[in-house]
DNA sequence: CGACTGACAAAGTTTGAAATCTGTCAGCTG
DNA sequence: CAGCTGACAGATTTCAAACTTTGTCAGTCG
């Protein structure tokens, strides 16, 4: 039996990394900090990440899994797919400029972060659009929308609103303006959407 | 009258200044090797521009406007709005991302360049625009496209195909589902432009 | 007289020696 | 003997001193 509370597991470090990456940046965070705040040596974290980089992967995972959580679409079923998936958009774009707005240093090490775990991003990114074409499949079967495929349909409506979302954007959210403009292309995009060609 | 050999316009500065951007780097260009290569103090470069990051604006602007020359709707009013719209996407990505493709050293230094010239961009990006619109309000001309107005639904066009034309996105058009993906976005688009609500 | 120079202060950048960090592993310890 | 430690080599980062750059301006030159 081990001793409960000073077992070590992943869990344990990637809180104390997540913790380190928020107070010391995520240029300045090392892994002898995160030891440290553990009571442990470097080694022992060694034993449970194999590299610095597997580690400041799963805090990304981790991160990323939590942020996407409130996107589920089954939270959310009532009124027409059309404004389902405004509501949804809306808060996509809600949860990365509230971050952005809020603390913007966590929201730039979280950048940093994510722009290097370029595998677990593509993850999440398909986990987005597969949120998006359930929803569209969910107007096809009501009879709203009438695309041939809405696989394809969810990856364009998610790249298509790639400004309002993606961090890259996000010094262009400090424009008031930026809600109408998700709003704009919405219109164009349901409009496409219910379109019988 | 002036010595035309030796006369020194800002239009002199800039090809020399642009010049040392290309070999130097944004980061290394220095103004007195601007000067150096002009065969010229460096304050005499402060009599035409005054400061440096006027001098880069400069720069900015000129590498912008000979960008968008090509993007003239005027140069291309044959067949259906749809497919000149199509066209002129196509146009604008194959531009940026020939760039970076062909010279990502040039296209670095140019995307550093405009991320500091803001108001620079903005022009630009008024001018894409504007070009967007002009197509657009062309369309509804023909009765093809039925939008209340052409003006949000130009600048909503270039917002939603952002990733496809976009600096900051340079990273995501090594993957060659890229052009399929511009097409999938152009079809919502042109579906949502032609649908009557 | 107007265009240019070059010396200058303040701000910013380079440089390399010292300090720290990453990732490994032989050995300690409960 | 499973889980942890701490010393280590090589890579990376820090820090302060030396050097470079920006922007100004009194003075030179034609």
């Amino acid at each position: 039996m081990t001793p409960v509370a000073v077992v070590l597991t992943e869990e344990r470090i990637l809180d104390a990394a997540e913790d380190v990456l928020r107070r010391f940046g995520p240029a300045k965070a090392t892994v002898v900090d995160v030891a440290k705040a553990l009571g442990v040596s470097h080694g022992s974290v060694y034993r449970h990440f194999p590299t610095k980089v597997a580690l400041r992967d799963a805090v990304a995972r981790r991160w990323l899994d939590r942020l996407a959580e409130p996107l589920d679409p089954a939270r959310d079923t009532d009124g027409p797919a059309a404004e389902r998936l405004l509501r949804w958009l809306e808060r996509l774009a809600a949860i990365k400029q509230g971050l952005a707005l809020n603390d913007p240093e966590l929201f730039a090490t979280f950048g940093q972060l994510t722009a290097e775990a370029r595998e677990v991003v593509a993850a999440h990114v398909d986990h987005l659009a597969a949120a998006l074409t359930e929803i569209i499949a969910d107007g096809v079967s009501s009879g709203e929308f009438a695309v041939p495929d809405p696989v394809p349909a969810g990856r364009a409506v998610l790249h298509a609103t790639a400004r309002f979302h993606h961090p890259l954007h996000a010094a262009e959210w400090a424009d008031p303006a930026i809600g109408s403009e998700l709003r704009e292309v919405w219109r164009l995009l349901v409009w496409g959407l219910a379109a019988r060609p």
